[in-house]
RNA sequence: GGUGGGGUUCCCGAGUGGCCAAAGGGAACAGACUGUAAAUCUGUCGGCAUCGCCUUCGGAGGUUCAAAUCCUCCCCCCACCA
């Protein structure tokens, strides 16, 4: 492989297994193994993990926020500090959500026009207006490797009526995106956003519309936002295999083992999740035997490791009953080691996908997972 | 020895006649968390457990229909004065 004459934005599919794909996306900052997790760094700080630390355990490539870094450092300092991988020190990928999200979660702050959002600061109450224009402004300051177009993220209990009026609004404002950084324009990449709430038709015609104006990447958003699992997986199902079978295929905000392996068995590529580092901090552990609540009372005197079967930093050197302890009292580093290790096993979990999906064992893979993790029936 | 203050459910600490099994916080125990306004939030937290009943507010008596709350004596702690 060359992969130094390759362009950014090059999707390379290697094997397939079923519809899971693997395959290889090239970016400024270096090409990615897919099926990727990708950890979240909201405030271009992945919470609780160094740099240093994220390479040790192969993350390929980490997420950035618009909405957040314009509000706070601002992206006009960060691009005079050179962009976000040198300002943070990171020099592979980075992928920056659009602050679509943040339309559905700061809900109460926010105001939704044909133009863009108006936005209230979460920090300070002050008004600021996202025109589509702007986040890929913000974007192109932030300098990530891959952009996302802003979208209306729209939460479970909004109707079809205004889930369809809301999706055709979500495809113009892609539309504006686009243009505002043609394809070719640098060497960032754009992603499309599919919407369409929990009906099949809507999300399909979301995807066909998107799929006229040429994105890099085509994600899927609006799921994990409130609804049963079932419904959830209902929506994937039917859609991901739709998605341009030639470019990479994101699944926002998703999630738990068994929905990532849910996804990459419908052919999503990408994935990114806030669940490993937040719970980590919250005190529960993925581990190759199930969830470990690691304040619970049972692992005062244990003295065994997390996860014998993981190769990360906290697990090669500390016991459960020291995890225990950190965390109830409230160490810092409780919440340092216990990212490194969710964080390691979600990727782990991926490089085991890849590594199936080559051999041909995808479905053994998920079984696997599926003892410990029970499935949603 | 004197004067003043105080002893409340695991801890701290509200509560001065009924609405008190007793505020609030902590600890403890359990749960949640899915494009991060989350090192956050929720529940349980005397016992039996269905209403409800039983035991509890330093100890022992007493007043009262009713006491953590009022009275008497006793024990212990703190501060100051001798």
């Amino acid at each position: 492989m060359t992969e130094n004459t390759k362009k950014p934005g090059t999707f390379k599919i290697h094997a397939t297994d079923g519809n899971a794909r693997l395959g290889t996306l090239t970016t400024a900052h270096g090409d990615i193994e897919t099926p990727v997790y990708m950890p979240v760094g909201t405030q271009g700080t992945v919470k609780g993990v160094s740099p240093r630390d994220l390479k040790e355990i192969k993350s390929q490539i980490i997420l950035g926020n618009t909405y957040h870094l314009y509000l706070r450092p601002g992206d006009e300092l960060i691009a005079r500090r050179g962009g976000l991988h040198k300002f943070a020190n990171w020099d592979r990928p980075i992928l920056t959500d659009s602050g679509g999200f943040q339309v559905f979660s700061l809900e109460s702050i926010r105001k939704i026009s044909e133009q863009g959002v108006e936005f209230r600061s979460y920090i300070d109450g002050s008004k600021h207006f996202f025109s589509p224009e702007k986040v890929i402004s913000i974007q192109n300051n932030i300098g990530s490797d891959i952009m996302m177009v802003l979208d209306e993220c729209v939460g479970y209990g909004n109707d079809r009526e205004y889930t369809d009026r809301s999706l055709e609004m979500t495809t113009r404002w892609a539309k504006r995106c686009r243009d505002a950084y043609p394809v070719g324009a640098g060497d960032q990449l754009m992603f499309g956003i599919v919407q369409g709430g929990f009906h099949k038709d809507l999300r399909e015609k979301s995807l066909e519309q998107l799929a006229e104006i040429p994105f890099e990447g085509y994600a899927i958003g609006g799921l994990s936002v409130g609804e049963p699992i079932p419904d959830m997986y209902d929506i994937l199902r039917h859609i991901a295999p739709k998605l341009p079978q030639d470019k990479p295929r994101y699944l926002m905000g998703v999630g738990t083992p068994l929905d990532i392996l849910e996804g990459i068995a419908n052919g999503v590529d990408m994935f990114d999740c806030v669940l490993p580092t937040r719970n980590a901090r919250n005190g529960t552990l993925y581990t190759s035997q199930g969830k470990v609540n690691i304040k619970r009372a049972q692992y005062r005197e244990d003295d065994t490791p997390l996860d014998p079967n993981c190769d990360c930093y906290t697990c090669r050197t500390f016991s459960k009953a020291y995890l225990r302890h950190i965390y109830t009292s409230k160490e810092l580093l409780s919440a340092q080691l216990n990212s490194i290790h969710n964080l390691r096993f979600f990727l782990n979990l991926t490089e085991q996908a890849r590594e199936a999906i080559k051999n041909g064992t995808f479905a053994n893979l998920r079984k696997k997972y599926e003892a410990v993790y029970a499935p949603v029936e």
